[in-house]
RNA sequence: GGGCUCGUGGUCUAGUUGGUUAUGACGCGGCCUUUACAAGGCUGAGGUCGGUGGUUCGAAUCCGCCCGAGCCCA
């Protein structure tokens, strides 16, 4: 029985061991019915990293979701991913072994990342159960276990046999410290000092004028522009120059060539929108390459490739007398040149922005290499309906996944230069550069140790081959997620990939944070669409950023973090699941200690009136007759039913908020304010197996609705209560379909609320007597709850309305049916109503030259009661109290 | 710089197919020991709905511009 305080610290661990030890959130084995299956991918978090609010937030939603379809019947597959397939991973475990990847074999070194990371997993693991996220244990997977190597190779052989990839010479993102290709995702904006050098370029005549005899001798060498560059080294990877269509004072110079100083290489100046006016001359050189914008010029413009520096930073021998020099050796030469031959007019310290890799804060280069890409542009239409096929909650965010589909510009590189990852699992050619896949029941492979699947290349009979040393981008292998939680795999067979619980997919849902649907989302839907044919997800649940008390967002360098972990010591996890609730999906969440005090407040109260319905219950009937119910039991139960329709309806839609918000009012104002002041008067003053009844009923759906939200606390309240089994087994709610007097009910809550202000005001206590009271209005079948709970002495129904002088104080317009119908008469109407010019006739109102039908208008009455006692207005009722103080 | 989202009493929020008197909670003031709960109950104050211009008889709601915050892209 509760007694006392709730004690959320003892409480909330004993269940959170027990829901584990029990294992009762487990998938049933022989679960295969899709129809009843509901199945969560959600997206697995990096280990390595410690947790925080937006796991806590973005679990907590899902948990909702979990549990109250577990409630409902369907058998729940919500499962754990470990991400430690990352650099973050790979850094970790250099970090706590003292090693370099360098020094292992590449499948070693990734063993010993797994060992590494387990110790951090049974953290995380440990963490995640002391939220009481209702996860199936015994369903968990790591991105770097051979098994999910192998999800992830498989993939890459699949959609190399459906022709969804290719390989190309294209530009990579390189960082010369850690010697390795990133993504663009690995970079981050950094604010550096730099120096502009202003260096002049000579204009030469362009083929075309020089054929078309134009040239003079003077034009030659007199003409020339001033570039200024932060990368003079980059000098003799300059490829064109470009000037702005809006730039009038160098239009003239589009068309002609420009010959670059010291290494005399003649390149052409074109026009392109690309070209920041407000930087420099409004003149720049492209080199290839020297950053992001250079890559696409290349592109668009078709230009030719000329590498300066080399993997490591040194000079190539397109540097001609410079090479061998590492870049910043080279800068100080070259600038030094340029100043001996004239050609440096002026050089200044600046600070501008810089694209360098996130983890080392290197400056990036940009390199070309032989990149493997999945095809993306030639589907665009097909993943645009991809997306639309899903239902999004909130439906606003699919506008992300589509412009972000209508934005893209190149396919998706996949491969990364990383010496650790997943392998590819290909090998070339030596001869012929014929590509040999490995075979499907090898996997997973490293072509770095293995050997390839034949002894002679099919295409030219060449036996030596190259290992392909590249790993695949980390979105290659998270994008696999709901095939890895389907059991994927290739059926030598039947020769066909095949999952082993196809009752899972699609899933019914995938949670995601707004941040990455551009990049999780997408090619999660991309690829499983390419594999299976379907779209992945039946719907998306998209959550918002957890920011501070300010509504910014945390971050280390701000010093705004707070962190889950400090705050559950504090409060319990029910009250951070309680804050949880309290936003619509997708928006953002400002973590307020607030929040959760009010939780904590719900909390005390479901544990108090939990006490008091024990207390007044124990002798409650099973079963009742509901044709036997008294009206005020019948009111409640049936006012009940019609908020669960609703927080049903809520829940269903992904509104918790609103199914919180409801469901706390109703219980707190309706239930506890009310109901059980009167019932606990009934039921003490009398046996009144009626109001027991009711009392038990109404509470046991409290309990189970609240029980996806405050998971904890109803837990120990069913159990303690009603029955040994969990709360989250009991099925959700269904509608008692009682008819009851609703009217009533309603207006007799409104007669006992009428009388408390009456009491309040007239500083009275609750239990003080009342001699009379006189009610007009339809309460009936509730006078005695009132009388009890008001101790009234005598209640007395009034047949007709009491002694009111009704002074009429004003007219109520109905907008919606005015307006529409008279428009811009209605200021004229308005002006009449001012200064009582109307007149009302059968129910019409003539005014301002209309009528107005009756249902377009109301007359306020200000009413004043001339007889005995004091009059109460009580919604549609009027009360008369005949009080003797 | 571009796109998307958000901006409502001190704080968090409901309401946005346009209808005039904007919801609830937290906090604040006042009153009340009602044998579940004073961390409770009743009640009150507090908002020109980020700013500005427009459309309309009527705008928190629709449109333009501006400001602030978040995210993604450059």
């Amino acid at each position: 029985m509760p007694s006392g305080e709730y004690d959320p610290e003892t409480v909330e661990a004993k269940w959170q061991e027990r829901w584990v030890d029990e294992d009762l959130y487990a998938y049933p084995e022989r679960a295969v019915d899709p129809d009843t299956v509901f199945s969560i991918d959600s997206p697995p978090p990096t280990v390595s990293g410690s947790l925080h609010w937006g796991h806590v937030y973005g679990f907590t939603l899902q948990d909702f979701v979990a549990r109250f379809n577990r409630m409902r019947g369907d058998e729940v597959y919500f499962p754990f991913g470990y991400d430690d397939n990352g650099i973050a991973s790979e850094l970790l475990t250099e970090d706590e072994l003292g090693i370099k990847h360098q020094d292992y074999e590449r499948r070693e070194f990734q063993k010993l990342c797994r060992e590494v990371t387990a110790e951090y997993e049974g953290e995380f693991t440990e963490k995640m159960q002391n939220l009481g996220i209702s996860i199936d244990w015994d369903q968990t997977y790591q991105t770097i276990s051979p098994e999910v190597q192998r999800v992830s190779q498989l993939s890459f052989v699949d959609l190399y046999d459906k022709g969804r990839q290719y390989r190309q010479r294209a530009p990579a993102i390189w960082c010369p410290e850690c010697e390795t290709a990133i993504s663009q995702v690995e970079t981050e904006d950094d604010e550096q000092g730099s120096h502009f050098h202003d260096i002049e370029f000579g204009v030469a005549d362009s083929e075309e004028q020089r054929s078309s005899g134009s040239r003079t001798e003077s034009d030659d060498s007199e003409e020339s522009f001033v570039i200024s560059t932060t990368r003079p080294e980059l000098l003799p990877a300059c490829v064109a120059v470009f000037v702005h269509p809006d730039d009038d004072d160098n239009e003239h110079l589009v068309g002609q060539e420009a010959e670059v100083p010291l290494f005399g290489q003649r390149v052409p100046i074109l026009e392109d929108e690309r070209v920041d006016l407000e930087t420099g001359t409004g003149l720049v050189m492209c080199c290839t390459f020297g950053d992001q914008t250079d890559i696409e010029w290349y592109q668009a413009h078709d230009l030719p490739l000329r590498v300066a520096i080399d993997e490591s930073g040194t000079m190539t021998e397109e540097a001609d007398e410079y090479a061998g020099l590492s870049a910043d050796e080279a800068r100080e030469a070259i600038v030094s040149d340029l100043d001996d031959a004239g050609a440096l007019l002026d050089k200044r310290a600046i600070t501008h922005t810089v694209n360098v890799h996130e983890r080392c804060g290197t400056s990036v280069e940009f390199l070309v290499k032989d990149q493997w890409y999945i095809k993306l542009l030639d589907k665009r239409e097909e993943y645009l309906e991809a997306g639309e096929q899903m239902d999004w909650y909130p439906e606003k965010m699919f506008t992300r996944y589509k412009n972000w589909i209508e934005g893209l510009q190149w396919d998706w590189a996949i491969s990364r230069q990383r010496s650790s990852g997943i392998p590819f699992p290909v090998w070339y050619c030596e001869d012929c550069e014929h590509v040999v896949i490995a075979d499907r029941e090898d996997l997973p492979v490293d072509p770095l140790s293995d050997d390839p699947p034949v002894d002679a290349c099919p295409e030219c009979g060449h036996d030596e081959f190259a290992a392909e040393d590249d790993v695949f981008d980390t979105w290659a292998t998270s994008s696999l997620t709901p095939l890895i939680n389907g059991g994927w795999d290739w059926n030598p067979e039947t020769e066909e990939m095949e999952l082993e619980r196809p009752e899972l997919y699609p899933f019914d849902m995938r949670p995601q944070g707004h941040d990455i649907i551009s990049f999780w989302l997408f090619h999660t839907v991309v690829k499983c669409y390419e594999h299976t044919g379907e779209v992945p997800f039946d719907s998306v649940m998209i959550n918002g950023m957890v920011l501070d008390e300010n509504r910014e967002k945390m971050s280390k360098s701000v010093g705004n973090v707070v962190s889950p972990d400090e705050v559950l010591e504090k409060f319990p996890v029910d009250a951070a699941r309680y804050w949880a609730a309290g936003s619509a999906v997708g928006d953002d969440l400002p973590y307020q200690e607030k929040g959760l005090v009010a939780g904590e407040k719900l909390m005390r109260k479901l544990w108090n009136a939990s006490k008091l319905v024990e207390s007044l219950t124990e002798d409650a009937p099973a079963e009742f007759d509901h044709d036997d119910l008294k009206a005020i039991d019948r009111w409640l139960l049936a006012s009940l039913d019609r908020e669960l329709e609703f927080v049903t309806e809520k829940l269903e839609n992904r509104e918790f908020s609103k199914a919180r918000d409801r469901l706390r009012s109703f219980f707190w104002h309706t239930f506890c304010d009310d109901y059980l002041e009167i019932a606990k008067q009934r039921v003490r003053e009398g046996d009144d197996p009626s109001a027991a009844y009711t009392l038990q009923t109404a509470h046991k759906r409290f309990l189970t609705c609240f029980a996806p939200i405050l998971a904890h606390v109803t837990e120990e309240l069913w159990r303690d209560m009603y029955d040994e089994t969990s709360v989250h087994d009991q099925p959700w709610p269904e509608p008692l379909g009682l008819d009851a007097d609703v009217a009533a009910g309603e207006t007799a809550m409104a007669v006992v609320g009428a009388l408390r202000k009456y009491k309040s005001d007239n500083q009275l206590s609750m239990n003080a007597p009342v001699d009379l009271v006189q009610v007009y209005g339809d309460i009936h079948g509730f006078e005695e709850d009132v009388s009890g709970v008001m101790h009234i002495e005598e209640l007395e129904l009034l047949g007709e309305e009491p002694e009111i002088e009704s002074v009429v104080t004003g007219v109520d317009l109905d907008y919606s049916l005015v307006g529409p119908e008279y428009g811009a008469q209605v200021p004229d109407i308005e002006a009449a109503l001012e200064s009582d010019d109307y007149e009302v006739e059968d129910g019409v109102m003539h005014v301002a030259g209309v009528e107005l039908a009756p249902e377009m208008f109301t007359i306020e009455e200000s009413r004043e009661y001339v007889g005995e006692g004091d009059m109460l207005e009580a919604g549609d009722a009027i009360v008369i109290v005949q009080h003797a103080d």
